[in-house]
DNA sequence: TCAACAATCGCAATCTAGTTGCGTTTGTTT
DNA sequence: AAACAAACGCAACTAGATTGCGATTGTTGA
């Protein structure tokens, strides 16, 4: 159990199903402190033991299994990941806020101004994501 | 100039700045024909005439660069295009209303009723695209 | 109209994110 | 601590997308 609201990440593992590895606390615990999305490079190169990629993305695989982290577009290309909010489950990714990514630096923000639009009323389709995705250029990108 | 409210791919790509060459005006006939998105590869099996991948790719890249058309994402693996409305332009793509793709069959379906939410309050971003996407099963898959 | 230039095209090679198979290592369970 | 399952690393592979370059087609202006 977690002491004083510091997270332990191995419990945090365990109570998803998932082995205890020093791995898989160490990418769990580099989401906890990342506040934007990752990409699997990004990831490569923030941890301090190297590691290989098919790890990560196997990892990162069975998290979204898990109802740990998620896949956020960008730009088509690659792919990014992010933790779940409380909202999440596994089986369900419906984010209530909008997200921004900038083209030039590939950054992902969180606009919490930005609602997601209401879904309760879309007949025909069983809805497991929802994204808003804004793209362009953020302010530092754009002033330069 | 279109005869009777017919459009003149000719005319279109001309008014783009792009040459209005045999393939490009098929291309666009296509666009304007199929209601979702396509893939690459959904393009090469809807044209009569065979055409190079790569020919298709720069077509697709030099008509979004001129706002004919645009990329919208799909899962992450791949990318799909679209004819832009008339609200995009060359630098400007913002949809109003939201997508829906199906993880089953890739299939896109516009959502009308889903409405994008407001963003002329996004202050320290300059936002050039704007996406609602969801992401589920469609009425077909699900009961399969 | 047609020469000169620019844009587009096709082919082949290349790039790269992501996946798969499999033998080894590490974690979990009892 | 033994037995089983999950996770890992390596190497090979897949596939969407990109690049270089010579050939073809389209556009422009005299």
């Amino acid at each position: 159990m977690g002491v004083k609201g510091k997270i332990d990440f191995g419990d945090l593992l365990t109570n998803h199903g998932l082995s205890k590895t020093m791995f898989r606390m160490e990418l769990l615990k580099l989401f906890y402190e990342t506040k934007n999305s990752l990409t699997v490079d990004e990831v490569v190169k923030s941890l301090s033991s190297s590691i290989n990629k098919v790890t990560i993305y196997r990892a990162l695989e069975s998290f979204e299994k898990r109802g740990l982290t998620h896949r956020v577009p960008d730009k088509n290309k690659l792919s990014r990941y992010s933790l779940c909010r409380e909202e999440c489950t596994a089986d369900s990714h419906v984010h209530n806020h909008g997200h921004f990514i900038c083209e030039s630096c590939d950054q992902t923000f969180c606009l919490d101004d930005v609602k997601s639009p209401d879904i309760t009323d879309v007949k025909g389709f069983y809805v497991k994501k929802l994204k808003v995705i804004l793209e362009g250029y953020c302010q530092k990108c754009y002033t330069n």
